[in-house]
DNA sequence: GTATATGCAAAACTTTTGCATCCTT
DNA sequence: AAGGATGCAAAAGTTTTGCATATAC
């Protein structure tokens, strides 16, 4: 998996393209997962061998979240992942077990939101809906356990 | 505002009386805002000359977070808040001005979740939605201000 | 009296910042 | 050439842990 980027998206953001932020965002571009911790993004920096530091990782990922190319998620786990922002929004599921994270849209909760809104008097910017729970997937550690209390 | 608990919450959570244990849950009882970090409430009990030490506030909200007595939340500012338990689950509205943290509930949101984590095969163990938003409120510094873009 | 809880200090961990140097434009 | 970006190291902020002492039961 070679570049996904030109440094189009980076002038596009008001941003340099410098070789740190071309290779960040190529990792957030070519990640299976698509929700990565500053560390995660920093090991693979190590793993290709490129001489970047972690603190380089911290200030480009606060630069493409102000130039709204990610989004920084803090999952109960307290830590931020950062997230690439293609297509709209969208509401996250977490399992317990394997730490996988999916995606899902209901127009439904978001209308729901409007209303509650709307009868407290907020004028809302952003939402986050996140629902922790055992997916019981195939591969997942947690799949063969019987349901128990917890 | 005197002390509003017993030991019997801690007893019955399977906890030990002491000193510090009583006096948190009591800060978390008798404050006018419902969601505390260990800072806080750690800075109250030094306003209150308690000689208790920061250390020990973590291990005690720990427990009781173990114990059911409160909740951890994460809000987008990633340090932890501590919310006393008491009736059923909520939601969280906070306003990016003042920091006012108002709950709510609305079964239609919490049916529509449902709906979705069944779809998506999901047992689910718990939830957070927070919407993030100005409050308008007269007291908040962000009232004033026409409605910006941000 | 025994086991557990606490205070203090130190450590661990995540994230930010200062500053000299390097790179993009 | 000039301003911004980076690397490194050090600092800052939050949370955890080790250990001797104190406390609850």
């Amino acid at each position: 998996m070679g570049l996904h980027v030109e440094g189009k998206d980076l002038r596009k953001a008001g941003l340099k393209v410098t070789l740190p932020r071309l290779k960040i965002l190529d990792i957030l571009e070519g990640s299976a997962t698509r929700h990565l911790s500053a560390e995660d993004i920093y090991r693979r920096l190590i793993d290709t061998r490129e001489d970047i530091g972690l603190a380089t990782v911290y200030r480009v990922l606060t630069q493409f979240e102000t130039a709204g190319l990610v989004t920084r998620h803090h999952f109960e786990d307290g830590m931020a992942v950062f997230e690439l922002n293609q297509g709209e929004h969208h509401d996250h599921i977490v399992c317990l077990d394997c730490g996988r994270v999916e995606e899902f849209v209901d127009e439904g909760i978001e209308e729901r939101q409007r209303v509650v809104a709307a009868r407290l008097g907020y004028e809302i910017r952003h939402h986050a809906l996140v629902m922790y729970g055992h997916c019981r997937k195939p591969d997942c550690p947690g799949a063969g356990k019987l349901r128990a209390d917890s």
